[in-house]
DNA sequence: GATGAATGAGGGTTCATTCAT
DNA sequence: TATGAATGAACCCTCATTCAT
């Protein structure tokens, strides 16, 4: 009789290998049976698990955002304030553990899929409002609704900006630099309502002591 | 003799059918018969006046890089103060003309390679560091050299930030809304060193009547 | 399961209809899908069962070895005394069934590779070697070690030459007139160490009950 | 109106090209276009020139058969006695001059097509059919002339051995090396008649002071 | 005489997918 | 459940040859 839970075993197998072999040759350079290869399966076994390789490729970037969003619930963690929130939103996104060449990569790979796959393009939408909802609510506390709203808009877009500098000069772009980039415009752009001196030593420690609270950034 | 003057003529041909064609398919749907079919020539063509490839892919980008400087010398050749410059740099990234669906998406695949690809990844960072010094130096003209250096780059990246965006949500993000993100964003930042009402209608003709000063841009 | 043992069959297969092919278009005219075609499979089988057209090459030039070797076994069943060993080295090479025009054609081929292949080389400097010390513990049998060495190289040149010629002139320089200058040339050679009457019709039955003594010429 | 002599000048450049080319690249890595770019020529001067690459190939031949004959008339013109024109040939042959590894090289890829080019075929069977009357008759003057034809035929699949060896064992079988063996071997099968101390430093020097004499070995 | 543009078949190779076992 | 054999279209690229200029 069949193994139960082999389903969800050889389906992440496949997908932590699809995500190892894009951040090393791009989605182009990945076919179905060096994923297989690589997963310590036969080739059969994608098509025995997933529709097709699409299909697995789905799931790939689903992964994706399943270890970005775990980034974001280390920060969120220890975030007290609205303030500290919006901050642990943005050093998620731009910690070093988050913003490797590696990793800017695979997104920047599954970015390329976009415009000629609607599936792909589906993800991307609903992630990016999904997260630009939740900063606006954060914001929210501390500001007027139309403000929070414009300022959630320019805080994702800045972040964006600096994931696309980070795909293309890995070197000069590095987490460090992104973070203390992403401070300086926040301390500015928020100004009067941003008053917590942004010093913390935050996003250094990715701590597995989090990854728990608060469903909204999922 | 054989016709003169072929070369550039094939060239050109076949790196428009390739642009053409990436907007349709992306890079990786894109082949080489596919290429020279739609530019009405034999599949030998493309190796004839290109290495490989690769190499007509590259001729391609420059290609982009060029239609949208043009973009930004039109917008250029109306702009009187430094204000109005930093402003036709935006809105030829930004226009209606720049942003449309396909070149963004062109522009995404090629991103897509950056990390895999060398030769694309040189061209996006001298295309970068020659945007953002021009940037620079226009902001210098009425504020301290340090504090230019820094709004460039955070111009660079929020406009980074709404290509990646539009690539993503080619509806909600069209170049009409992108400028105007990008105004309100100009004014805030910048504050009181950006003075003029941006109110204009400018981005909105994309007139052949520029194209012809300012080296600085090139 | 999928059929087990396949491997070895379709290699098999797939170096059989190679050797056909080089014998009768030489290995420039010998394609990755004549090969297939003739072996009754698809073309990409070629590739699921060797590395590249190379390593398919490089099966078929050791299989060309095991059957040129399976015929010295044959000669050398029969063989009891060192001259007759010797013989049997030389007929082995040279009988009929060794020397057809068809043979000696492939071989040609993967000489003609040779100066651009290493891999050929090594397998051809391999078997040359191995031949000529074969060959000199046998005669050394009946001689001084050094001179026995000395006529080994003399015979190897020797029976090389003859396939040379045979290659470039199959009508003139058939198996049986190489058989026939072989063993005048050994006569006069080897002159009192070669006491047999070399004038057995052996050679011209390729008889299939040997093929099992002596893994002294393996 | 045309250049007088064009034709000869054209046609030489591109044999010598050719010739160079195959030593680099062997036969099949030798295009038309790599040969009239090595020989400062358009592509089409080929075909201006020659039938077909074919053509080409055949004088790219017959000039490797002039290359070696001068070889032979440098050794011949300091040749007095049977025994030394007997020498001048084999060391013609293999002199160092003659025997480098990739002038044995063109030989071998020529000889690879030999069995499925009619036209090569029939060029090396001239060759060799002139060469061993040649020996024979050279033989005759000091033996018998059955014993000659024997011995003519002997030498020259000795000294075929010989190249063929050096094909595909360059560092082991040099031109020293070679003409040595041969010299060994000959002492031994003419016995006798082969009186003269082999010891000079024949074969080091390819003078140029000689090619005029005995069209017998043309 | 000389050029190199142009052709299109064919080269080796990779690939997602199917399926018998 | 799991294997890997099997398919054949499509990939990029090379080539000998022709021909207008």
């Amino acid at each position: 009789m069949p193994k139960v839970g082999m389903r969800a075993v050889r389906r992440s197998q496949l997908v932590n290998a699809a995500v190892e072999l894009i951040e090393d040759h791009g989605i182009a350079g990945t076919s179905v049976s060096l994923i297989s290869a690589k997963a310590g399966l036969a080739t059969g076994m994608v098509h025995h698990y997933f529709a097709d390789k699409n299909a697995l490729l789905e799931a790939t970037l689903w992964e994706l955002v399943r270890r970005l969003t775990r980034q974001i619930y280390v920060q969120l963690a220890e975030a007290r304030t609205p303030t500290e929130r919006v901050l642990a939103y943005v050093d998620g996104n731009l910690c070093p553990a988050s913003l490797t060449p590696r990793t800017v990569s695979v997104w920047l790979s599954f970015w390329g899929q976009v415009p000629h796959n609607p599936r792909f393009a589906r993800i991307h939408n609903i992630i990016a409002r999904r997260t630009q909802a939740a900063l606006a609510r954060t914001l929210a506390e501390c500001m007027p609704r139309e403000e929070a709203v414009r300022h959630a808009k320019v805080i994702v877009l800045f972040v964006d900006g600096l994931w696309l500098r980070a795909a293309i000069d890995p070197e000069g772009m590095t987490g460090e630099v992104a973070m203390q980039t992403a401070h300086d415009f926040l301390q500015r752009q928020l100004g009067a309502a941003f008053k917590r001196p942004v010093t913390s030593t935050r996003g250094k420690r990715p701590g597995e002591n989090a990854a728990r609270k608060s469903k909204r950034y999922r």
